[in-house]
DNA sequence: TCAGGTCGTTTAATCGTGTAAATAGATAAG
DNA sequence: CTTATCTATTTACACGATTAAACGACCTGA
């Protein structure tokens, strides 16, 4: 019965007793054909399994119903949940998704890009180092993760009014001498962040200490041995990877959250809900970010001349164990 | 001075003064052409920033360069890992990966290799379910990870060793009363991990409670339950994720390890490591799981009469804090 | 009755590569 | 000098789909 290879287009329409162009204007669902022999083409298409050959569609229209998704790195807990978002999203449009890491440098992120293109992605989703420099003609469309990029579609949470809500609950809980462990300013999450905060704070803390730190769950040094001064009630993370780094040495170094000092973290990613953890942070939509995302990616490739737009998503606080209101002065 | 789009072999062929023949025979490196054409094809080839068009060579030659990677999920910090190292060998290979997971759901896992044969993928990694029906005949070839599968090729770690190494060291550390958070035994790796523990224990340990859990960080009342009665000097769980739930609830029951009862994981993922979990477990090899199946599943597509392979990686103990020497008896 | 318009379908060209088969050019053999 | 044997290159078609343009059948109104 089956010849080995799969059914083309030609073979549906040699037995529906059309021609190839017909079977082609049905499956396209450009309605161009009387109601009976669309149903006739669709049985037939349906009967002899057919499935429409990807690359001879790719090769004629230029577009391979794939897209890109561009992340630093998957052993983090935040981008999975990303990448997980814009898949679905990106599947229920029929695109497939080519995950990639970048492995958080910025000179493997152009190497990363011209790497989808020649996989030939019509378009990706990517969380960019603002340094990035993006070809000129660009080699497909991009929308920007995590921060506003020049040019570029865009989705991000409200990293600023991150940062205030921080300052103010940290404020409302008493706090009065923070420590900071802030990421490099060169990003533009970890700046608006710091921002945030620092404005909201103005005044009415002080800020003991700030260090400047990787978003990685191990902490140089110099913040090590700043945490152990023992000189303020909370310390204020750039996110949940350091505010568990804190948790970590505090636990090596005798000390507890929130009994000696409260940690406050940020972007909620999944882990820090364990009873472990447990960690008070400012939430961002994950999952919204990486679907939105790619709504945005899937309109731009439908119009390419479309202004450019920034979508901005809220934040909210999520009160848990690693806070507590500051012990009342002695 | 280019002219829109991105120049094919024809505008090669042109510039070089030679046919397209030539220059897709020196691009395909069958080295059919004197040196100095094939210099100089390559050298214009490099001039016009000329690449090869994927969906014309797919529609070919009928090979995508491109694999798939199905996972359960990757919301948990042992796929990634995998994932990483299957796309980094497939990379380097020319293979694009394209990670998707089938949401622990054996129906969906069809549906996913439907989804992946949709968007022409050469072959596949797979992490199935035993239950799994594959296609017949199959849409592509498979590589089945953490699990040896009837026909197909495989790669993954040794469950069965593991499990008496967890059971040994239980012994040597003097524990003789041991409760259990065991994986449902359908699952290939969970029955063998249970297994080599079992098997080793036999007659030096006494099982005082079994539970079979999901392989999440939350923990059924059952289980919350034989913790809380406190029968036992130690916790061994299926995988590492299940530890942090026996952990979670150790803290939430106002207990901890090692002080109270020692917990023991299996995969060593990622987090084990950190401070704040410590977690004593048994080690597979995640990123080497990945490479040598990615290695095992593009050497099937160069040749798919080889015979079917099974490769077995070793797997080793990582003593950390949460496991201790029972105490004495008083 | 015939020009013009609609509508549904087919014809045929095209996308960029790969590769079998044809060809030309050089060399060797008889 | 002819013929055979290579070898380097080109010619020409196929892969499976999309789509502009051509076509034919039918209807309509003057």
């Amino acid at each position: 019965m089956s010849r080995g290879r799969s059914p083309t287009i030609k073979d549906v329409a040699k037995v529906a007793g059309v021609s190839s162009a017909t079977v082609s204007y049905v499956l396209n669902d450009l309605n161009k054909v009387t109601p009976e022999v669309d149903a006739l083409v669709r049985r037939v298409a349906k009967e002899l399994g057919y499935s429409r050959n990807n690359a001879a569609r790719a090769l004629k229209t230029g577009r391979n119903n794939i897209i890109g998704c561009i992340l630093p790195t998957l052993t983090s807990p935040v981008f999975p949940e990303i990448a997980q978002a814009v898949q679905l999203r990106a599947e229920a449009h029929g695109y497939a998704t080519l995950v990639i890491d970048s492995g958080n440098a910025p000179m493997r992120e152009e190497k990363v890009v011209r790497t989808l293109a020649k996989h030939g992605v019509d378009g990706a989703v990517a969380l960019l180092h603002p340094n990035f420099k993006l070809a000129d003609p660009p080699l497909f469309p991009i929308v920007s993760l995590d921060a506003k990029f020049p040019g570029l579609d865009s989705v991000h949470a409200d990293h600023y009014a991150g940062g205030r809500l921080m300052a103010e609950h940290a404020i409302a809980l008493g706090h009065r001498c923070i420590g900071m462990l802030s990421g490099f300013q060169d990003l533009t999450s970890s700046f608006e962040r710091r921002q945030g905060f620092v404005d909201a704070a103005a005044g009415r803390v002080e800020l003991v200490w700030e260090v400047n730190v990787q978003l990685v769950p191990q902490l140089p040094p110099e913040a090590v041995a700043a945490i152990r001064r023992r000189e303020v009630t909370m310390i204020a993370c750039v996110n949940d990877l350091v505010a568990i780094a804190a948790l970590s040495v505090l636990k090596d170094s005798g000390m507890s959250a929130p009994g000696d000092v409260s940690v406050f973290g940020f972007d909620d990613m999944q882990w820090a809900s364990w009873p472990l953890i447990d960690l008070t942070t400012i939430r961002q939509p994950l999952a919204e970010l990486g679907s939105r995302a790619a709504d945005l990616l899937i309109s731009r490739l439908d119009d390419r001349q479309r202004p450019v737009v920034d979508v901005v998503l809220p934040v909210t606080l999520v009160e848990r164990g690693s806070t507590a209101r500051v012990p009342p002065l002695p």
